[in-house]
DNA sequence: GTCTATACTACGATAGAC
DNA sequence: GTCTATCGTAGTATAGAC
């Protein structure tokens, strides 16, 4: 991850990206190989140079295309959302409960499940990629729902305390995806397919709100 | 990950062990190299070969070295451990918040920050060297971790659910490392020091004592 | 724009001197 | 046991035909 040119030419499809966030996912930036991403793509090598000036370009454009279609899906959501400012302590942790059960959504879905082993990889080992994803969308949630903490907590916790609640969540989210493995064996499930989700979220649930309301 | 002949000869010092532990940590299987590694460790790349057999020699080696160092860290807290089925709720909430207390030092100490990003890897994207990392210490303080928790919960849960309870506080330990990043910039922290790990541990034991009283 | 060719570098493995 | 030297094979990048 040294220059990168940034080649702006636009690729006519998006076949090359979404073969890359699949194998940079999987693998890694260094793991996985250009000859591979393009050959499970069906073109040639080249065309990399061509469309994005290289790996490093490649792998930036697919965190680039992460952060929209993320920021796409979310977008209903928060354009729905209320100003937390203006809502009860119930109400915000009623949006609160609503925004964890969509973040799992999005990570444990197989749709983004190529896009959440990029993102989980990236919150791990940040490269370059980690700021363009920040920007993109975890900003903007993850600011909401500080917001939403600090307002759920009914003046209780003051601004960094709310932060480092809203960590905690999100890490109750995040380790379903992160160390899924382990909580496979934990849990003895052979897979986290609806079923478990919906107990995950029930479990989360109840957390939040213990947590909440605690004194 | 493919044969790696396991030549079970001993190495005369652990440099090379240390080194690979290291850079495995950092970059993965395939982002370090064998020459990097040796260099690191002041010796010739054959040595890895002599040693281990192979590159997928020296990452199992590393597996089991990490294993072991991080059961030792943790046997004198499981030898003075009770058994959960003796104690109290009480008791075995205190005991709990202890065992996270202790991971949490695991996880952010700089001493075993290599292990931990070894470890942290391995959780992600578990390779043949998960196994060796679980059933050496993992195993054990799970289902002790388990234990506890059914324990704690006076028998409000079923084990079931105490397992999904336990993986949620393990993942409220976990985020601060595999997430570090989105930690940082959400408390608007520069680093986890000792007073940001103190703040940590204190709202880690406020959440799980809420979450174990809750109704 | 997309391909084939090829150049160049870095990798892991191994043989053999000491 | 530890080193140097070398081999074969990936890797990425690039030039140039179409």
């Amino acid at each position: 991850m040294s220059k990168s040119k940034r080649t702006a030419k636009p690729p006519i499809d998006n076949r090359l990206l979404d073969t890359a966030i699949e194998q940079f996912g999987r693998k890694g930036l260094e793991g996985a190989s250009t000859r591979e991403i393009a050959k499970a793509a069906q073109t040639a090598m080249s065309s990399i140079t061509y469309h994005y000036g290289g790996k490093d370009g490649l792998y930036l454009a697919a965190a680039r295309h992460i952060g929209e279609k993320v920021k796409e899906r979310f977008a209903p959501l928060l354009a729905a959302a209320p100003d937390p400012d203006g809502l009860s302590a119930a109400a915000a942790a009623a949006q609160l409960a609503a925004m964890i059960d969509s973040l799992m959504g999005l990570l444990l879905s197989p749709e983004a499940a190529a896009w959440s082993r990029f993102i989980v990889r990236e919150q791990a080992e940040p490269t370059r990629a980690f700021t363009i994803i920040w920007e993109e969308f975890q900003s903007g949630l993850s600011a909401y729902l500080v917001k939403l903490v600090l307002r759920a907590s009914n003046g209780r916790w003051k601004p960094a305390e709310a932060k480092l609640r809203a960590v905690t969540l999100f890490g109750q989210v995040l380790v379903f995806r992160v160390a899924r493995a382990t909580a496979l064996r934990v849990t003895g499930w052979e897979d986290i397919g609806a079923a478990q989700a919906a107990e995950i979220r029930r479990a989360l649930q109840s957390n939040l709100r213990a947590i909440l309301t605690a004194s």
